[in-house]
DNA sequence: AAGAGCGTCAACCGCAGGCGA
DNA sequence: ATCGCCTGCGGTTGACGCTCT
């Protein structure tokens, strides 16, 4: 299209330049933005009320905490989403200084492909029980038995998809949050966010995160020991970080 | 060295809801 | 009741940078 960066009305579109961005910034630590869609003409900008919003809101604001996520925020993002679901605005209410759309591409990009490497479904954030999305795992499980030298790492997988298949099969230790009885706002309280027991059910960042756990990379001081995996309850004692899940995703 | 493929993230688009006239 | 305007939200796109082959 011939229209390099331009709306059909002649409005700038795409990135912002620092000089934009300064017209912006001086514009509203003067007046406040005020009403979005006189904002542009008002600070000399040739930009669209909505883009200037988006602008602001989600870069130039003062408060706007950058850099990478901390292990908690990741574990606070996870813990709404299962309530929440995608209502980013709503989850970022709970991480100071972080925009709903940091949080989106931060869920769409790092933690989904976690969950989905981990098996688990990432809108119900329960394990996958589709025999599709168990495939990869199922093939790579064949070429490991087509290959005789790795009968004792077999006998270890077929105790731990034994403990995964065992969990799958069983209800979560408690019933999902009764969501009727959740109201928002008043804003949750942080300790239930990151702490509460009915997110018991969910894998837990904190102790399933990639290169977490083992330091060299190896097998958990269990491997070899496929008695030790019985019984296990919960998604950190399952141990689904080791780096085969990620081997063979 | 180069280009294909992939990941990331800023920015856009379309829609829904709130509100005043 | 309904119309138009404005804002906010969530999904999607596309540019850019990095890695792999």
């Amino acid at each position: 299209m011939g229209t390099m960066g331009r709306s059909e009305s002649g409005l700038k579109k795409g990135p912002w330049t620092p000089e934009e961005d300064e017209k912006l910034i001086n514009y509203i630590q003067k007046h406040g933005h005020g009403s979005w869609r006189a904002l542009p003409k008002l600070a000399g900008l040739n930009r669209c009320g909505k883009s200037c919003r988006l602008r602001w809101t989600n870069y130039l604001r003062p408060d706007i905490k950058r850099g990478k996520f901390s292990q908690d925020e990741e574990q606070t993002i996870l813990n709404l989403h299962s309530i929440l679901g995608n209502k980013w605005s709503a989850i970022a209410t709970h991480l100071p200084g972080r925009t709903d759309n940091e949080i989106k591409n931060f869920w769409n990009t790092h933690l989904k492909k976690r969950l989905i490497q981990m098996g688990f479904d990432p809108m119900t954030h329960r394990p996958r029980t589709d025999i599709f999305s168990s495939l990869p795992h199922l093939l790579a499980l064949k070429d490991l038995i087509e290959n005789p030298e790795q009968a004792i790492r077999i006998q270890n997988e077929a105790a731990r998809l034994n403990n995964y298949l065992t969990y799958i099969l069983q209800p979560p230790p408690l019933p999902p949050p009764d969501l009727a009885s959740l109201t928002f706002p008043p804003p949750l309280q942080e300790s239930f966010i990151q702490d509460s027991v009915a997110f018991g059910h969910m894998p837990d960042l904190m102790t399933t995160s990639c290169g977490r756990g083992q330091p060299d990379g190896s097998w958990n001081t269990n491997t070899g020991d496929a008695s030790s995996y019985e019984g296990a309850q919960t998604w950190s004692e399952l141990q689904l970080d080791d780096p085969y899940f990620h081997e063979i995703a």
